[in-house]
DNA sequence: GGTGAAAGCTAGCCGGC
DNA sequence: GCCGGCTAGCTTTCACC
């Protein structure tokens, strides 16, 4: 893991779909070589794979929510019965459970305003043992 | 945009690296179908890019923690301030100002509790306005 | 780590439905 | 208008230096 290391994998984090011999050429490598540290860095478990970056729009997925859950119960057949059900929601991009309060954050992604709402009452709501419910709309992303 | 679209949107978005031949091959179509129906998406914008996933670990950001910012003036040279300052923080892997409460939620990613403190300390309580920040460990990452 | 040759893939052009 | 077959060109990938 050196210098050299690090500038392939800086590169194949913007864009994949870069050829190798062009890889290699910005890293100021041969080809071979570079492959062959690609091929390393995959074996090695740092790159974990390569992924299509979708437009969450494209998808029916272009409004996200930011949603802070407490719970009310917190014992352990609870929550393993909400997280469960959480992470078979389609519409929850992210969820984790939190040391403090509030107990999840998670992340939403729906439609629009309609689909989210139609979300919190059917689907959130209606877990056991859930308690204050606070749903945040980003204002600006400042990063990310 | 049909079911077979979204049967190739799916199988890159897990991964990319899937040659057009096997991809054709898993969406039931020609190689040269299949390839046309990719380059349209990219240049729809539906496919945005390919990137490689990179581990965390090996970069020296294997240690997350989430973090809700309140501010004690909202003004906007202070906002504009901290906001440069935060998108310049490489510690800083996304960063969202929400229209309550807290006024920002941001994703920090570094080595270990250590760096964290060193992070806290020297760069976020020394932004200008900074009010209540609490620093949340995630315990069991749920679903994402 | 670099060089060269073989295998495999992509990508454009054609006809067909 | 969209799909499938074919060929040309390039890329990956391997053995060897």
């Amino acid at each position: 893991m050196d210098r050299v290391d690090r500038a392939i994998l800086d590169h194949l984090a913007k864009d994949s779909s870069l050829a190798n011999v062009d890889l290699a050429d910005r890293v100021s490598l041969s080809p071979s070589a570079c492959l062959r540290r690609v091929r390393a860095l995959e074996k090695a478990g740092t790159i974990r794979g390569y992924r299509a970056d979708i437009d969450p729009a494209a998808l029916g997925k272009g409004f996200e929510v930011e949603v802070m859950v407490e719970l009310t119960h917190k014992d352990r057949a609870t929550v393993e019965t909400i997280e469960a059900r959480i992470a078979d929601m389609d519409e929850v991009v992210q969820c984790r459970r939190l040391f403090g309060v509030p107990d999840y954050l998670m992340r939403v992604a729906v439609a629009d305003v309609e689909a989210y709402e139609a979300f919190y009452m059917a689907k959130l709501a209606e877990l056991p043992g859930i308690g204050r419910v606070t749903s945040q709309f980003t204002m600006k992303l400042v990063k990310g």
